[in-house]
DNA sequence: TTGTATGCGTTATCAG
DNA sequence: CTGATAACGCATACAA
């Protein structure tokens, strides 16, 4: 009955070059940047194109183009308030610079990341940012010798093809140490998750190294994946021994919310009078009032605003970047005790 | 030197089938499900396809399909836990069907959402989920005509296109409502937020006529987005007062997050036993311990198989569904006084 | 400025 | 089971 559900399909320039009584070609000019058209052919095509609801496709075109302007975001657990910010940020610059994501949502495992990145190549994205998980270094030289550019957010194996953007976990892991001491913080614990990302490692170990340094030792723990309820977890474990640590540097805001509430209400310790807390990444959480959490920020926005220069920049200047390394700031809130 | 450097470029069938001594069909055929290809050839190709690193261009196949396996989601504040919830769900699932989600992040306003419904019929998108945002009619009308499966999410407008999936939020309403009163509330308020959502306003009206037919007055609050900081300000504005109310209707858990440490940390007032709050959506923070929000859980994981239900269905089926409902199940924690 | 012809990588059709 | 050929929708070199 209705016409246009009887059409019920995509529009060609075809057929609006026949509306509108033209040649296909000036249809496409019409809507290709920088194309040399009369405007009355453009007034012509466009509104032939509106009547009939016309809308270039894009995957067409990127058969010659050799680039559909999709941009595939590889990642896992893209609930997780740092991940879906990251991802918020990426999108929507993206978007910006007239390209899209395509989000490719990764249980973490070998096999997935794989499965992903070959995604990537079906839909002939233009470049790959993968926010975490470990992918396959030949699958990475299959993407890189496709001409794709792959960007790799905090991991820390050095490959050449793809480009690494990195945090300094280890100057913030050294300072965080720096801050608990200052408070007056003897006895110090670790907690960390057993997710084993390369980012997470370092923090630890950089938290271990400069305690070592300084004489101290640290009791690390780790009881489960990256979230609150492990930092609860390992909240509970710590603060139960007789000699329980004055103060803890949690490598996520996640697992510091954790902990901060299994002290307070497991145990009864006020923070930061009894024990002091940091976290890391600067989730919005940390900012609320019943956490305060002092913690470092991770620069996300000038991460993802280096991620488009790198998809922006021409091909061959891929000298000068090597591994951008950002640095996170430390956000002082109320739990951690002042100097 | 490196001789797969210099390629940099995609394999295409063609060279897999020169490598491998068969034609361009044979290879075809070895990577299209349910073809006739013979044990040997497609030995042949499979191997020729490794070594030249080949991936089918989907690309060029939805040339044909008329669908390139791509479903657009569109979305606003995507880094919101509930938002970022349902991303999550969605991709995952999509994934598991051998689609894949693309990602428009929209601010929220009317030109934005329109554009983005453009870049879905750019990329010939199979179907577009609209998470949140008012997509114009007409455009949507457009998406329908093209053959797309349009689903909406929490919206009520029923337009006769697309599928919508809905939550009963006025019955969730009523029922908070009720449970405040058996906690023996009298002096009730809502805090809303002024984003206007359809979802969001069903469940203050909701909550307002269930109280007028008890015959009482609600103070009803919106202080700005749909955020922590706006409830903690809602809380600020509705406990400053003498006749301060005794419970509070959120109608996000973001906003009741925020009113709730307004009400301990402002006004060193206890929850529930001074005031009993509500929360909605059952985010992950609810369950936090320092907030043990009483809240009403979304369904996010039906909502989002009924989704890919509606995405498998063919194409005529769609007599049934109309408008999918869900309900909001209750959570009790400890915001609210049990009866 | 405009139209014509060609090719991009793939699959469907058809003949063998 | 296999290979040749014609689409699919678009952009562009070329001729007009």
């Amino acid at each position: 009955m209705r016409e246009a559900r009887a059409a019920r399909s995509f529009v060609s320039a075809q057929q609006v070059a026949e509306l509108a009584g033209v040649s296909r070609s000036a249809v496409s000019r019409t809507f290709t940047d920088g194309a040399s058209v009369s405007a009355a052919t453009r007034q012509k095509v466009r509104s032939a194109a509106d009547t009939l609801g016309y809308h270039v496709n894009h995957l067409a075109r990127s058969l010659i183009n050799e680039d559909s302007g999709i941009v595939c975001l590889i990642g896992a657990e893209i609930n997780t308030p740092y991940q879906a910010r990251m991802l918020d940020a990426l999108t929507r610059r993206l978007q910006a610079i007239n390209r899209v994501g395509m989000v490719i949502n990764t249980s973490g495992d070998r096999d997935s990341v794989e499965l992903a990145l070959r995604q990537t190549l079906n839909y002939r994205a233009g470049a790959t940012v993968v926010l975490s998980g470990s992918p396959p270094a030949s699958l990475i030289d299959t993407c890189v010798n496709s001409g794709q550019r792959v960007i790799l957010i905090n991991r820390d194996d050095h490959l050449d093809g793809p480009k690494n953007v990195t945090l300094d976990n280890v100057g913030a892991a050294r300072e965080a140490f720096l801050m608990l001491r200052r408070a007056g913080c003897e006895r110090l614990a670790v907690v960390s998750s057993l997710a084993g990302t390369p980012s997470l490692v370092a923090r630890a170990q950089g938290f271990q190294a400069a305690a070592a340094e300084a004489g101290l030792q640290v009791r690390v723990t780790a009881t489960g994946p990256t979230s609150y309820a492990s930092g609860f977890e390992a909240g509970r474990l710590l603060l139960s021994g007789s000699e329980r640590p004055q103060a803890a540097f949690c490598v996520t805001d996640l697992l510091a919310c954790g902990f901060m509430d299994a002290a307070r209400f497991e145990f009864g310790l006020s923070v930061p009078q009894e024990i002091c807390v940091i976290g890391f990444d600067d989730i919005e959480q940390a900012g609320w009032v019943s956490y305060n959490l002092t913690t470092f920020r991770q620069p996300i926005d000038q991460i993802a605003d280096h991620i488009m220069r790198l998809l922006a920049e021409p091909e061959e200047n891929d000298v000068e970047g090597e591994a951008a390394c950002f640095q996170a700031v430390p956000v002082w809130r109320r739990s951690v005790r002042p100097k």
